[in-house]
DNA sequence: CAAATAGTTAAGTATGTGCTTGACAATTGC
DNA sequence: GCAATTGTCAAGCACATACTTAACTATTTG
């Protein structure tokens, strides 16, 4: 009974990315505009170090791009990642509004 | 310099509920119809008692609900935890559009 | 050049996650 | 009643995650 081996799809990577709070701060940011790591980390409550790492978690998941230009690093967003979750909610919203629609229906039938 | 304690929201748990693809699984199983959870374990290749700790961590994510009736647990799709995340879309997308269209702009604009 | 700034890297730690096994409880079918 | 089915609960394990500190490498700036 062991498990589905766990390679990592681009789906898996932007939600685990966006389930952190403190990343979904770094994007907000970064959703205004260009900002470097250091700007970035200074109103987290952590260190360089750690927002060095959100970072690379995001940038992992498309979400955002860096490229650093003498010793700075700079953030900017990149919508590709936003739009995988997009696209995956659309391939089902309309499947789940429609057993949505059927829902007190379907509770009729099952709770007799 | 400790992070920001970590108390768990709505977000959070639906993007944490949707990252793994063995939940992913399970939400698509239950979108075309109620579903036992001992039904839901047998094309998943773990044990009942891992399916029912996904269950639970969907269901405290708003995004499935269950009920048991005699010594079984029926699971369904509850469209609120979907709802969350469209909103959590929704509120940033326009924003995101915007930098999105102004992209090429800025980078030219930085780097001068 | 020296000191400050910005970031990187590696190692270590505490906690969380995904899973298993095994013991148990409740329901249903013969 | 007894056995099979369906689920629950509690430990425990391996590995991942989110941090830290500390040492290090650029790059600016005075």
């Amino acid at each position: 009974m062991n498990p589905i081996p766990n390679r990592k799809t681009n789906v898996d990577r932007v939600f685990h990315a966006l389930g952190d709070p403190t990343r979904r701060a770094i994007l907000e940011r970064v959703s205004s505009g260009p900002v470097s790591v250091s700007s970035l980390a200074k109103p987290l409550r952590i260190t360089l170090a750690a927002t060095v790492q959100h970072v690379q978690v995001l940038e992992k998941s498309g979400l955002l791009h860096s490229s650093k230009v003498g010793r700075v690093r700079t953030c900017r967003m990149e919508p590709k990642g936003l739009s995988v979750l997009e696209q995956w909610i659309s391939e089902r919203r309309s499947l789940w509004e429609r057993r949505f629609d059927r829902l007190g229906e379907l509770l009729a039938e099952e709770t007799d």
